[in-house]
DNA sequence: GTAAAACCTCAAGTCAACTTGAGGTCAAGA
DNA sequence: TCTTGACCTCAAGTTGACTTGAGGTTTTAC
């Protein structure tokens, strides 16, 4: 198969291909001329990633979960560990949605004068509210800095 | 209030405090020398950012959500959307975990021979798996590309 | 036989959201 | 008084994952 049967079934564009074989990520049985020839096992490995990346791995992460010889070799605890920051993402995003869908229908006049949406929003965003006030306060800063995800 | 009391609140360093005024997402009420004043309400407004943030707008957008008084404006539509790509994402990073925890536990030696692996793989990473070579071909890519999310 | 399409390499550019660094101001404590 | 530390400005750097562009070769279509 070439660089474009594979772009054309999995959506991933033949300059990404070209920079994951660049990475170690993916690799080419060889050349036809010029071109790089691929196994179908490629597609495999490319779904491998896009599960990788969803999850939050970095490539170079990726990378390490790959054996020289090509079979995935996993670590099951740092899998374990990943589904469980997974989960803790997948909670607040919830509370991020009902947040949002509650702001959405809340006739408040100001959010912040909306217990329910403070709730929300002390879940969603921890520490941004309701922390009091200076007192020898605690030292502890609230973590309103958005954690962890992914963009593009 | 001064930029490192706001900093130590809300757990968001002073720089980047300094960086969202500058793009207009947070206000100073003055300054004392050189130095900054907020007032209380810009913890609330933080907040309100964070969640933004959390729930994947950009600061861009962030920004306009707010009428040039200080006010939140926000419109219910754009919400209400964002709660539905989210409620996706959600779904999506479900069966990411669920994927990450089998292949954790599964014994398959190779884990796409695994039919369970595969049909969470299909869900996490959609047209990743089990496309139907060529034959006059479907036009339409499988989009292996993560689509959204956020990272730092 | 020729031109357009599809591929190649390699270096450099892009994007968002910050951070870092150099160089400077200012108030308070020893 | 002096020096330390918290703050300031403005420009430039960082990060990860790609994309784009220039310049070149090859394959396919007419």
């Amino acid at each position: 198969m070439d660089i474009s049967e594979i772009a054309k079934q999995t959506g991933v564009p033949a300059s990404t291909l070209r920079f994951y074989e660049e990475k170690g990520l993916i690799k080419s049985v060889g050349r036809s001329g010029l071109r790089r020839v691929f196994a179908p096992s490629a597609l495999e490995r490319l779904a491998l990633i896009a599960l990788g990346r969803a999850a939050g791995f970095s490539l170079d992460e990726i990378g390490k979960m790959f054996a020289p010889d090509g079979k995935p070799r996993i670590d099951r605890r740092v899998l374990s560990d990943k589904a469980a920051e997974l989960d803790a993402t997948i909670r607040r995003l919830g509370a991020v949605r009902d947040s949002l869908k509650h702001a959405a229908v809340c006739p408040a006049p100001s959010h912040m004068e909306c217990p329910t949406f403070r709730r929300l929003l002390a879940i969603a965003a921890p520490g941004a509210v309701d922390r009091k006030v200076g007192r020898t306060s605690s030292k502890k800063p609230g973590v309103m800095a958005v954690s962890k995800a992914r963009r593009r």
